[in-house]
Order: structure tokens, then sequence, then C-alpha cells
DNA sequence: TAAACCTTCACACAACCGTGATAAGGTTGT
DNA sequence: ACAACCTTATCACGGTTGTGTGAAGGTTTA
């Protein structure tokens, strides 16, 4: 039979495999890609296919949460705040007005600092879409 | 009788008051407390002492979560990143390896902008101590 | 075709979050 | 001294997180 479209990569592993290698189980694998931090190609009938960067995400995932005392969900966060860098802004502004010694700090500082970063941001993000999985 | 090291400034509002003219419910304002985001002085019998800037937060606070469908924890955790920069740095360099497509972004821009970000965090950093509440 | 995969969906469950209510006890003010 | 506050601590309860287990059904492969 000659190889098809839909024929498999060699170095690309399917959920139970991947989960093996990996070190999560099948259901949280599941789970981390509906929280969107770890999200495989599919299959041309939707099985999900691991290729090596997936499955260095999920292992150097794995060191991030046991090292820094995080839960998935913090992280998934964290990515909701690179999406939305007015709430990102909001929130660094309400914090920022509790420090604010204002003989200490000119704060200026901070602002620009914030404006370079969401503009970075802003130049930064190429192609974000999310294709409703 | 002469006045007191404890006598209570006239802006000052106890934990009742504080609620009706702020909106939340004094176990509100408790367990905002807790999480580290409006901690009033405390009178000498340890009754809690809402300022103006304390009534101004809370409301500010309000607003944000309203506006930008975040919870209070949410707030929290931004705090806590914060404090810790190299968990903040740890995370935004995972995020970071997803979006890299090394052809279309040089990625050196990014780091040193986080570079530069979390020495202004700790030059800006002044005092933050936390005295056991 | 039948076993061994994969898919989504759903029930379950401990642990925590936001919130109220309530109890037991100290402080303030009249 | 007594009412009206304040304090901490606890029970409660629905909602979310992280995780397992299982059902009902498509796909791959021997």
């Amino acid at each position: 039979m000659p190889s098809t479209a839909t024929e498999r990569q060699p170095d690309t592993l399917t959920i139970n495999e991947a989960a093996e290698t990996s070190g999560w189980s099948p259901r949280m694998l599941r789970y981390i890609e509906s929280v969107g931090l770890v999200e495989p190609p599919r299959s041309a009938s939707g099985y999900r296919l691991y290729g090596p960067a997936e499955l260095q995400r999920l292992r150097t995932l794995r060191e991030l949460l046991k090292g820094n005392k995080l839960e998935i969900a913090d992280v998934g966060f964290v990515q909701r705040l690179r999406d939305e860098p007015e709430t990102d802004r909001a929130v660094n502004e309400w914090l920022d007005q509790q420090a604010e010694k204002p003989e200490e700090v000119p704060a200026s500082d901070w602002l620009s600092w914030e404006q370079r970063k969401h503009q970075q941001l802003l130049e930064t993000s190429n192609s974000k879409e999310k294709p409703t999985p």
C-alpha cells in the first residue's frame, strides 16, 4: 500500500505512549490540552500526535510546576495575561497603587516599562488563533 | 479623660463601617486581608482601622475584578509573581518556548526585556515585609 | 472481524475558593 | 454593667482544579 497523507511520522507518539514517556497520565494530557498549555496536532481521524517538541514541553512543564510550587491553572493564567495586555496592565496598576510612597519611587519608570512591555507583546505576538478544538 | 495613643483618627473606619461604604461584606474584608491585598493597620487592641487609602483600594479592587473578569486569588497571584521574580521568569520562559518559531522572532528581544523588567523590579521593590498578621 | 487503540462525555471526589452564618470571647462607650 | 461593637475560629455550601474511572462509539491493525 502506498503512503497516504495521514501516515504517522516516525517520532510522533499517540497519547498513551506520550503519557508513558512524559510521566503524565493520558487524562492529564487531555486536561493540559484543554487549558491550552500543550496542544498537539491531530491526525486526520482526530488522534493526538505528540512530537518531540510536545514531549519536551510536557517534561519542562512538570519541572516548572514542581520547582516553583505552581499549578497548571497558574501557568494558564499567566498565558491569559499575555493574551490580554489590558488586564495585565490593570492588575499591575492596582498593585502599584499599593506601593505608592510617592516620594520614593517616580512610578513613571514603572509605567514606561509597562508600555514598552506591551508594545513588545503586540509586535511579537504573531498568529495566535485558537481554532476551536 | 486625656487623649491616649490608641485614640482613633477622625477618618479611620472600623470594619463594619468600612464594609458599608466599600460594598464588601466584613467577611470579605477579612478575606481580602488574608490574601494580602488590603491590609489595614490595627489599633492597640487589634481592631482593623480602615483609612481613606484602604477604602480607595477596596473600591478600585471591586472595579478591577468586575471589569476584567478576575478573581481575588488572581490578583494575589500576580502579587506573588512580583514578589518572586524567579517564578515569574520561569513561567514566562516556559511560555516563550511555545511561541518559538525561531526564524520569525529573534527572542533576544524578549529575553532582554525580561531582564530589564526584573532589574526594575529589584530596584523598585523597597521594604516588602509581611509582619505575620 | 476482532482486539487494541483512540475519541468525547460524564460521574466521582478531595482540596481549595468565595462567601455567609454562628459561636465564644475581648473592647468600647454610655 | 450592659449593649454594641470587635476579634478569631468553625461549619456550611456551591463552584473550580486536578485526577481517576468508566461508558459509548470511531479507527487501526493483525
